[in-house]
DNA sequence: TATGTTAATGAAAAGGTATTCATGATTTTG
DNA sequence: CAAAATCATGAATACCTTTTCATTAACATA
């Protein structure tokens, strides 16, 4: 037999198991008192005719969804997204929420795709890796649809978010590389407009200037291929930089890949390169990247319950945590004579 | 002000226009008459109630979701598979369907998460680096639920797929390193339940045993390290290969590593590598891998094509289409004599 | 002017479920 | 054994929209 859609309703599956629809009703969410009899000819029936119930039926009279909007940029080009979708998908599923997603450019204007995600009646809403405009933001916890970020803030925002300690992942790689008496470092920096590199580049250039010690600078726009291409400029000026810290974890294989394979120069000996993230192809032996890694798990975990808190609990006021990222010490930075002067190292994952 | 829920409905704005529920929802919806009056009586008060039309609502009277449901695997530890997510919820968005994800293990049962996407009503299922029994999906099918498959098929199965030319792809990897005058090839598989790796593998044995050339075998499911450790134990033994050839780009990876950094072997002087996906970094200068690119951007178009025209068309038969990848030559397996002997080689993309 | 067409509008129904309320059945308690 | 309490059930309603149908208004044609 050929069913055209998804035609069958708790009223046939009523009529065939001899009750009302109310028991069919009650009998498949589990509240409400049934007895065990009507249960079991309900479930035999629904079985039989392949009933399942219709979540939009559902929603529109408990004015539930159990929907979450999850938007989310720089997946292909970053690994560290990719994990990080991964991660919410299935904290998200584990915790019985839908997600609908929406995979947008970073720099991809939102106004187009909110309306989506509300008219679906997403009960809240999670954004990563892109930025959501303050006046968006504002309007969605206003109608009652909270929002959380990752690793993105707009300041004074009335929403939740969850960053890494970017800007003191910074200062410690500033502080590590000062340590092990490099002379001449430079930054390359990811796309201008990202807070995530403008703190650790603010984080950085802090002790730097503490210490007086001037930098150079090239912008990479988050790619391999960018900061393969920044870091042959660098490295081909004739008062070339000793140390690279770039803004994040891929940009840094392009810089080793420039150095090593490109310009033939020995990492660490010569140039001593830093990232930032620590995906998985960073503890690869072919790069050995020291890096700062971010707290993936935890602020995966936070923001998900925190984002479900809100939405079970909507007049609670939204929480914002900045969490410590771990220096990952590898082979690519030279390192402080005494290693013992307190460096926190961590164990691959 | 501040409002709980997103509670105005099309009658609120009905009454602030002055005009009948009706003609709100023909002012929204761009179908039936409407007077240009009406239409800006009906827009404009809705924009100050901020009224959103009810996607739920819509959905039981017209029994169209324009959602689909899309379930993928080895999202994180393949970035062939991240690519596939990006394109395909890419091509959904643009072609006005939301997308429903649910990230699984590559070997999860799916049988607890089709019943979420059935009651969802999402109008097609796509799936991809997962395994879809053939009961599940004769279910899916029955119920007027189209479903479309990227690398995987099910034999027999009434559902559209859409491979890469895999059992092609492996023989064109064996016909490539015997040109080149290889005596010792390895295989290193990914998981033995996946039609992928063993395709390849049935591709790559067929030209060997034509030949009379044996091959050894491991098994690496899919990850670097698994791959790394294959590699080391291959290459360890006392008749080492001289040639590997792996299910795919990332174990490739891993057994270069293990290869050059591990073993300090010479590539490809010592031994030849070829992997199959031509992931991002395969062209990496620390890497250069050859390998066969598979299709993808007409892998994700077909199918997205596809799902679509058969929900649009449900008594449309299921298509299915194997589609050819290309040898792309890099510097990680040594070359034929004269290399003009009719291999395609492809420019990096 | 009278009649026939067309366009715009509103009232009402339908879509599939959860939930309230009232009723009837059953059990417990004094 | 009667009264009270508990439990199970069904009828009816509400959720918010689209769509059909009938009505009215506007307009063109004869």
């Amino acid at each position: 037999m050929k069913h055209s859609r998804n035609s069958v309703t708790s009223i046939e599956v009523a009529k065939l198991a001899g009750v009302s629809q109310s028991s069919v009703s009650r009998a498949f969410s589990h509240e409400g008192p049934v007895s065990v009899k009507t249960r079991r000819k309900v479930l035999d029936a629904a079985r039989k005719l392949g009933y399942q119930p219709n979540a939009m039926a559902r929603s529109l009279i408990t004015r539930r969804t159990s929907m979450v909007g999850m938007v989310i940029a720089n997946v292909h080009n970053n690994p560290f997204y990719t994990e990080v979708l991964d991660l919410l998908s299935r904290k998200f599923q584990k915790l019985g929420q839908k997600v609908m997603l929406f995979i947008v450019n970073r720099d991809q204007n939102l106004d187009d795709i909110l309306p989506q995600l509300l008219e679906y009646q997403v009960e809240g809403i999670l954004v990563t890796a892109a930025t959501l405009s303050s006046t968006m933001a504002e309007e969605c916890e206003r109608w009652g649809r909270p929002v959380a970020m990752i690793n993105r803030y707009v300041p004074g925002v009335h929403a939740s978010w969850f960053c890494c300690a970017n800007y003191e992942g910074g200062k410690m790689v500033a502080k590590l590389l000062l340590d092990a008496n490099h002379q001449r470092p430079a930054f390359i920096a990811g796309s201008e407009d990202t807070t995530t590199s403008i703190d650790r580049e603010r984080g950085f250039m802090e002790i730097l200037n503490q210490e007086k010690v001037e930098a150079l600078r090239e912008i990479g726009e988050y790619t391999y291929q960018d900061a393969y291409d920044a870091a042959i400029r660098l490295l081909d000026r004739k008062d070339p930089p000793d140390a690279i810290f770039c803004a994040n974890d891929i940009m840094a294989l392009g810089v080793i890949d420039a150095a090593k394979n490109g310009l033939g120069l020995k990492i660490p000996e010569q140039v001593s390169i830093i990232g930032f993230d620590d995906i998985p192809m960073s503890s690869w032996s072919s790069y050995s990247l020291t890096t700062v890694r971010q707290p993936i798990q935890r602020m995966v975990d936070a923001s998900v319950e925190e984002l479900l808190n809100r939405i079970e609990n909507p007049e609670r006021e939204p929480l914002q945590e900045v969490i410590p990222g771990e220096l990952v010490i590898r082979g690519s930075a030279r390192m402080p004579g005494g290693l013992s002067s307190g460096w926190v190292i961590s164990q691959d994952r």
